[in-house]
DNA sequence: GTATTATTGTTGCATGCAACAACAATTGAT
DNA sequence: ATCAATTGTTGTTGCATGCAACAATAATAC
């Protein structure tokens, strides 16, 4: 709880880069976040813009599909083993990148919401062979028509054509 | 490498969305890890291919500045810092999307690193005025210039126009 | 066939980040 | 003077990542 020393001393007048107007009441040398904050380089980041993005984009998503309380990383491992039964774990998780261990739980929440089978593997008895259950498959159908509408919203903010071209773009990473 | 038992079977043939062909030599029923695994609806996502993005970018530019062990966040509060003196927490904190909270424990390492200095502010005793230290400025330097080869990673893996493009699409969300 | 090596799924741990709530100090307004 | 709002701090929790180990099983070498 130690709030701050007071030992406030004249400093050297911090020469702020924003200019004029701050608050119009306090004439504060300090930049405030109401004051206009500069980016400088990082503007010409593209990681930066990448990054608040996908934030953006993250929270859409888990607001929109809320009523369902499915995330982002759980609605893709849904959707590969959906569109390929019988697959591995290991299959999905460098499918996917996301990691064994990782993968453990997730499939672990999924299985207990009955969503996801465990099957043993006719072929390797190491492995699992990953199927949806039929309340799976029938949610899924349920949840892609919620991340259909997430989608929409992402149109709304950058708008159909910038999506587009998005996809394209990172196509590669996919 | 796995390459998997050899006991082919017609079997139910999983109707896949994935179509015809799996490993030439084994006729496994299991997806295994080299086969070709269908995206479904994810390769629709724009938020998939973000997410893949982005974890490519800040893994790149991680091992970029691993010489000066600089995270991307690091990066974006020195950067802003350095740019608009004298900011608050509260305004970095705002306009970079970071949590106060976490800000704290950011600038807690920058300081010991002698990166940043919190000064007390003139005109509000409650906070901060931040400021880069003279080292600080110079090893920013530095990091902008690693930051710049790291621009051109990016550049070599997506071009230079579509990095354009992207910068051009996400300018909302900086 | 037996011994060795590799892979799969699992568990545990250590780290780091993000979201939240609680709190003290301070400020501005009434 | 009082009171609500703001700022920075702390602590807690949950989540994701990475790493290292392990048992079971499979592939390969001998």
């Amino acid at each position: 709880m130690p709030a701050r020393a007071a030992k406030a001393e004249a400093k050297s007048e911090a020469k702020s880069a924003v200019s004029g107007k701050r608050k119009p009441k306090t004439e504060a040398q300090d930049i405030d976040a109401s004051a206009h904050v500069g980016l400088d380089g990082l503007a010409l980041h593209v990681g930066y813009a990448v990054r608040r993005f996908q934030l953006w984009i993250f929270q859409d998503f888990i607001k929109t599909l809320a009523t369902v309380d499915i995330t982002p990383t759980q609605y893709s491992v849904l959707t590969v083993i959906s569109a390929n039964p019988g697959l591995t774990q290991m299959a999905v998780a460098k499918r996917l990148g996301i990691e064994r261990a990782r993968l453990v739980h997730l499939l672990n929440a999924l299985e207990q919401r009955t969503l996801v089978k465990r099957a043993a593997s006719k072929v390797d008895r190491r492995s699992h062979a990953l199927h949806l259950t039929a309340s799976g498959e029938a949610s899924l159908r349920q949840f892609k028509l919620l991340a259909a509408e997430h989608e929409r919203h992402v149109i709304e903010k950058i708008g159909k054509d910038n999506r587009e071209r998005l996809l394209e773009i990172l196509a590669p990473f996919r």
